[in-house]
DNA sequence: CGTATATTGATTGTATACAATTATGTGTCC
DNA sequence: GGACACATAATTGTATACAATCAATATACG
């Protein structure tokens, strides 16, 4: 298992921490779904821990936008609307180019090799009728480019970005149009080993094009779980 | 008996964001300066609150990155690197050019009058030697640009972005070069007003180009002082 | 029967109490 | 005098208890 050697130096236990993960993970793995009621009582329960230890998780969750805090009523799953959809892309069109540029220009064989095990990881989740996984993988990808370009910051936007693109595609992904990805992903990934920093650029840029016309903003309603039977791992 | 209805009534219960807001407040108007320590229980007893909500805002503060926490250490007023000043310009000259734009397509009179106070504000803090706080307004004012432009998870962005640049002028500005300010939000104002968006754009990379060059990157060391002193208000 | 109002129940917001970890100060030994 | 070890104090991490607020049901009234 390789270290992740730019961005975050990831504190191993932190209770808060751990749940924000946890949380985070099942909703880009869309085992629970936009909308879900996170009541912090049930939480604590699922992962034995006290209210004040959820409570800071969720705030940590409601910053990134990944839920939402309603004042005395609890946090919900965020629920992105259309127009969010696109500023959420249109936003990614401006950052990640750059972030795959920069990538080009610092990637290490060691950096490479990650993003191809990341690939393939996702490819096997699709192999295996898992989507969800596979797109919280692909996520994860777009992700380590922006760590990989060394710019903290931006990576950190980024990171929202994707969270809440995961968000969108529970949402509004249409799904007929899965397979594009893994191509785009591996010509990226080949542009960036050899450093060529504007194909790079480019092919980020037309993939995320791709990603961006193939969402359906047409309503669409999603089947609810219990938190339970979501999380109870 | 009856509770009258309909009254949105503020309600006191927004404790944490105005603990947040107060000590945001304070790191913005330089009153507290980079690498001050940040204690749970003094912060506590000086706006009357628990530690749970100081320890809550500090958290919220350490997500926008204006304050570092530390396990089992504590918060601390963040203290951006030189790197790091660099990386917050660039992803500024980044986004800002582009809000500037959206928001040259948008504004309405309105808009443009609160920016237009906005600079008066600035002008009379500078007049009255307060430059901590013109420091703060000259923030505010791009803020209400990314706001203007309707891109919320990009206004989020810059809000972040201008929050850590209020750090590194603490840390790294150069004394001599202060005025440019005014005249280069006037008229980017104007080319706003105009719905001048290129020039809009173009002023705004300049803008901030100018304030980049303007950054003295040798180590400057800051008086400290006590919290009491400089949050008592 | 429908609407409006009071009461109850559940959930969040905040404060306090306890446990774990880190920082500090003191004494001993070299 | 300096370095190390231990004891003590201070601070943060977490859990629990209480107060405030909101949603829902029940009840009274038209």
């Amino acid at each position: 298992m390789t270290k992740l050697p730019t961005l975050p130096a990831k504190s191993p236990q932190a209770a808060t921490e751990k749940v924000a993960e946890a949380i985070a993970l099942a909703i880009h793995q869309h085992r629970i779904v936009p909308g879900t009621k996170l009541g912090e009582d049930e939480l604590g329960e699922i992962y034995g821990v006290s209210r004040t230890v959820v409570r800071a998780a969720l705030q940590s969750l409601a910053h990134i936008r990944l839920v939402e805090i309603k004042r005395n009523r609890g946090a919900f799953v965020a629920q992105p609307t259309r127009a969010e959809a696109l500023e959420i892309f249109e936003a990614r069109e401006l950052l990640e180019p750059r972030t795959a540029r920069s990538a080009a220009a610092n990637a290490t064989l060691e950096d490479i090799a990650l993003l191809e095990s990341h690939i393939r990881d996702e490819h096997n989740a699709l192999a295996t009728a898992d989507p969800g996984r596979a797109v919280h993988l692909s996520g994860l990808f777009h992700v380590e480019i922006a760590r990989i370009a060394g710019q903290v910051t931006i990576a950190g936007f980024v990171e929202t970005l994707i969270a809440r693109s995961s968000l969108i595609i529970a949402l509004y992904w249409r799904r007929e149009s899965a397979l594009c990805e893994k191509h785009a992903h591996h010509a990226l990934v080949k542009a960036i080993a050899d450093g060529d920093g504007d194909r790079a650029a480019d092919l980020m840029r037309s993939h995320l094009v791709d990603l961006h016309t193939a969402l359906d903003l047409r309503d669409r309603s999603v089947p609810a779980r219990s938190l339970k039977e979501a999380l109870g791992a």
